[in-house]
Order: C-alpha cells, then structure tokens, then sequence
DNA sequence: ATCGTTCATCGTCTATCGCCGATGAACGAT
DNA sequence: ATCGTTCATCGGCGATAGACGATGAACGAT
C-alpha cells in the first residue's frame, strides 16, 4: 500500500495546518499586505480631516477602489470608522496598530529564543 | 465631453499611487499574511532540521504547496536557503525579520507622532 | 424643490493566490 | 545498476483580490 503518496484522510488528521493564533496573526498582516492601505493608514494619521474624497485626492485611485481599502482596513480593526453627515470619518486605532507590531516583535523574540 | 467623468489622465498623474517605500514595507507583510506560512516560520526557528520534508510532516499540506510556501518566504527574504545535498536546509533569517518588525514599529510610531 | 457633493455598494473583468497531483532531477543506499 | 527518498517545478482548477464604472442614497446649499 502506497500509504506514503495517498492522502491517509487529511481532513481528519489532527495536525496544525495553522492554529487559530496564526490565522488570527496572519489576517492583521493581510491588511497591512497593501501599498495603497500602508500609504492610507499613513496619511490618515498626518492628516487631521479623514473623510474618504480625502484620501481619494491624495492617493490617485477611483473612489469606489479607496471606498473599499478603508472597509478592508476597518474590517481588519486597523481603522475606527464613524458617519459623520455625508462624510465619513476615518481615524486610524493606534491601539490596533501597536498590537499587531506586538504580535510581530512576539513571533520575531519567539524565533530568536526558540533558536 | 463627460471630462469629469473620463479619467483625466491618471497614469501621467504625479499623485503618489503608493510610495516605493510603502511597496517594499507591503511586500513584506504580504509574505506573513498566510497563516501556513506563520507556521512555518515557528517551525523553523523552534526546530533544529530544517528540511522541507520535517515542515510537511509537521503541517498537513502536500510537500507541493510547502514548497511554494517556503519559496515565498525565501524571496521576500525572510528565510535563508542552502542546498544540502538532496536535503534543502532552511533557517529563519532572523535580522530580516526583525527588520519587518522595525519596519512596523516605524509605521506606528509615525501614526502616532503624526497626529 | 433641485442640484452638487460625498460615499457605499454592486457587477464585471483580469490577475494572482493557494491548493493539488504528477513529473523528473539529484542523491544515498543496496 | 537499481531503487527509494527528497525536492522543485509544471499545469490545472477554483477562489479571491484588486481595479474600475455605474448607481442610488444621504446630505448641504441654492
């Protein structure tokens, strides 16, 4: 029996494909995986007026594509959003962020210590 | 002519898309952004054998699919490689990594200085 | 009431990701 | 010489990312 090149059942084995600590890692780095979502988070902790027509102008890219980023930023907990009128206000969770840079500099000690 | 709505010319535009530096930061972070590849990464410097073979029995994927991993990792420069006979050795670029991490760190400290 | 602005969302398109099995090269052991 | 093991790469497939234009809702201003 070629158990070796079949698959004995992967499905059920009880190895670590990724525990749920490194997806959860993984999800904050996908957010950060972006030019344009780094170069937002950067411009909207310089600038002080963080509606999206904003970012827009400073980015260069259509608004639907911006509109998006931001959603993608704030689903990852990187970026507070509140409707403010017609303007949306962004601002970036500095917490958030420190806590990702956390988790990083964790994994960077582990593997220097695990060595 | 709708002008307003035809993109004005928006390749020859001078608007920072995403900064060289922002590219070079995403790139980086893109390559942690999988959770199998976080895995890996503990794997690697917990583990003293650093085959490709020991990352497949630890982690329940095809030795296909590690290898693509691994080759990520080595091209965003975040693990070494050296053939070693038919064994490929594979360590964690540790200065690498804790270059992302400085990189990170960077981004929150200007968040926060900025504002 | 009407118009202009801002914004989120939808639908579409293309490119890339992530996974796999199969294959062949390289190498050690028999 | 032959076989088993390890590994990188190829080709294919389904899912997702990322970009866009179009659209409609919400709101301020006229």
């Amino acid at each position: 029996m070629t158990e070796s090149l079949a698959e004995p059942d992967r499905a059920a084995s009880a190895l670590p494909t990724c525990t749920p600590d490194s997806r959860i890692v993984a999800a904050r780095f996908a957010a950060l995986s972006h030019p344009a979502r780094i170069e937002i988070l950067k411009h909207l902790s310089a600038s002080r007026s963080c509606c999206c027509r904003e970012v827009v102008d400073h980015l260069d890219l259509a608004q639907s594509t911006v509109s998006q980023h931001l959603k993608i930023l704030v689903e990852a907990g990187l970026v507070r959003f509140e409707p403010d009128r017609q303007r949306s206000r962004y601002e970036v969770d500095h917490a958030a962020l420190a806590d990702v840079s956390a988790s990083l500099a964790a994994l960077v000690d582990s593997c220097c210590s695990g060595g």
